[in-house]
RNA sequence: GACUCCGUAGCUCAGCUGGUAGAGCAGUGCCCUUUUAAGGCAUUGGUCGUGCGUUCGAAUCGCACCGGAGUCACCA
């Protein structure tokens, strides 16, 4: 499809433009300042009165014009109602003047009774028709019929790129983004019950961390220096619990300069919270009180993720990353040599980089042989030190494990928690680690966080963490299986 | 970033073993004061994503580019 404006659509621009010119010859305003909208249009459908005059507004969805009289369709905010005109109920010449000129995707406001048409549907008979505002564009296809879309408007490219048209066409997508701002909600009121602080850190920053992932850079002028978009929030927010807030939550956006895929887009938002006195244990424990507390509020019985029938309200299933990675490979794992994790992986047919990590090729096998099986809601603890730079060893001594968990539901990681690392030379020494084994790849981790060691350094108490990916979390609770439909406005391309 | 598939009127699509385009909806005109994917009659509208090439001739074949989808890589 040409993204230049053609002839054709430039006639049919035309003719509406006529039609506003018209209308303005005739002294009315078409793009009036303020209507008094007294009934929503799910009001009036709730609490049906026929004795009652409403006056309601909203676009024009459908459009049946016979001569004298007119039946059309307006959308509210949530519901549509049909509306009858007829000239002979109107005041003078709105029916010539007004009424001819609509057309579908103009937004008018509506008095009048309500009635039953001969086939049983309940209309709003005007007494009088007041454009609000006249649309010269036209609107895709909205034939419908008892719920049945004729011609519905699903080309991905113009869905994302142009969402109001999707939001206008596809009823079930507004349902998507009120549910997804329920959940945010829900969690909010969640988390504020039991005492966390809802507080902003910086998404600009001259270092980033918490996580593996390449940043985008941007650049302050009169700093005259290089900044990051933050791909986490855990360093600032173990900063704050080192000031003394000891329950506290972001939900914002995390940015990571990666590849774009069905559940992946490049800027999405992230909630991660922390507790002071605290360990990974007791954040299962709220994180699967959470989930369940959403589901519970929001009145979902069971989802359908990424083709699973998935049940939230039995008890999660809790496993560790070795049992479980065992279990699905019938192997020992203990024992296994890089060559041979190697040796495996190759037969799989699965491309991967050379020198990789112990722990970095164990993490490999999980996600292989063991993640896509993982569909009811799973706890998967303790995990290889080696991908875990920021959790504590485990308590019972082993030197390569720490207290992690990852919440794995129809086969995606949903949540992934530490027993915070609060010991301040181990932790630096992590770091070291980290950077000795990035810098040959990867030039921009090469800079140790001095600042957030220093902080460590004042103290911070035993803490858990949690992060949860809340367009995943959306996807899940809304099942839907591409990010790109819990997002309003994915990251495109741009011509 | 790699591979596969896709891109025809405002919208949804057909046409593709090469002979320069069709339908429905929307639009326009006339008729129609309880219709509902309203209906009847008539009618407008497209340099077939962009560019180059093969050919007497390309929406149809080839190459490149621009968008999109899917798989893989990176990753949450």
């Amino acid at each position: 499809m040409s993204n230049k404006e053609n002839k054709a659509l430039n006639q049919l621009i035309n003719v509406r433009i006529d039609k506003l010119n018209k209308i303005k010859e005739r002294g009315y305003n078409p793009y009036p300042h303020i209507f008094v909208k007294e009934d929503k249009i799910v009001d009036i459908i709730k609490n049906i009165d026929e004795k009652k005059k409403y006056k309601t507004a909203g676009r024009i969805i459908s459009l049946r014009k016979m001569g004298k009289a007119s039946f059309l369709h307006i959308l509210g905010s949530k519901e549509k109602i049909q509306v009858y005109v007829k000239t002979d109920l109107l005041p003078d010449s709105i029916y010539d003047d007004i009424v001819r000129n609509l057309d579908l995707g103009d937004f008018i406001g509506v008095e009048g009774t309500l009635f039953y048409t001969r086939t049983k549907e309940l209309t709003l008979q005007a007494s009088n028709i007041i454009l609000l505002t006249k649309s010269i564009r036209p609107l895709p296809n909205l034939k419908e019929k008892d719920g049945k879309v004729f011609f519905a408007f699903d080309d991905k490219e113009l869905k994302y790129r142009k969402r109001y048209l999707d939001l206008i066409a596809n009823k079930k997508v507004k349902e998507v983004f009120i549910k997804r701002s329920q959940i945010v909600n829900n969690i909010r009121i969640f988390l504020n019950s039991i005492d966390f602080l809802e507080v902003e850190t910086p998404i600009l920053q001259p270092l980033y961390g918490g996580a593996f992932a390449k940043p985008f850079e941007t650049y302050h002028n009169s700093l005259d220096r290089k900044l990051y978009l933050r791909i986490a929030d855990e360093l600032y927010l173990k900063r704050l619990i080192i000031g003394g807030i000891e329950r506290v939550y972001e939900i914002g956006k995390d940015f990571r300069n990666e590849g774009i895929d069905r559940t992946h887009n490049p800027e999405f938002t992230m909630l991660e919270f922390y507790k002071a006195y605290s360990d990974v244990y007791d954040m299962a424990n709220i994180v699967e009180t959470m989930i369940k507390t959403i589901v519970k509020n929001l009145k979902i019985e069971t989802i359908n993720f990424n083709d699973n029938n998935i049940n939230l309200n039995k008890e999660f299933n809790r496993v560790t990353f070795y049992d479980i990675l065992e279990k699905h490979m019938s192997i020992s794992i203990k024992d296994l040599s890089i060559d041979e994790i190697y040796k495996i992986i190759n037969v799989k047919d699965v491309k991967i980089e050379e020198n990789l990590s112990k722990g970095k090729l164990l993490d490999k096998l999980f996600s292989i042989f063991v993640e896509p099986n993982l569909i009811e809601p799973t706890f998967v603890f303790d995990y290889p030190i080696e991908i875990s730079p920021l959790a504590k060893h485990k308590r019972d001594g082993a030197k390569d494990i720490v207290e992690r968990f990852e919440l794995f539901v129809g086969g995606y990681e949903l949540a992934n928690s530490f027993s915070e690392l609060n010991d301040p030379i181990d932790q630096k020494n992590r770091f070291l680690e980290q950077i000795a084994e990035k810098s040959s790849s990867d030039e921009n981790m090469k800079q140790l966080d001095n600042d957030f060691l220093e902080a460590i350094e004042i103290g911070m108490p035993p803490t858990g963490g949690v992060g949860i990916g809340i367009d995943r979390l959306v996807m899940m609770l809304t099942s839907t299986n591409n990010i790109k439909d819990v997002i309003l406005f994915p990251t495109l391309k741009t011509f």
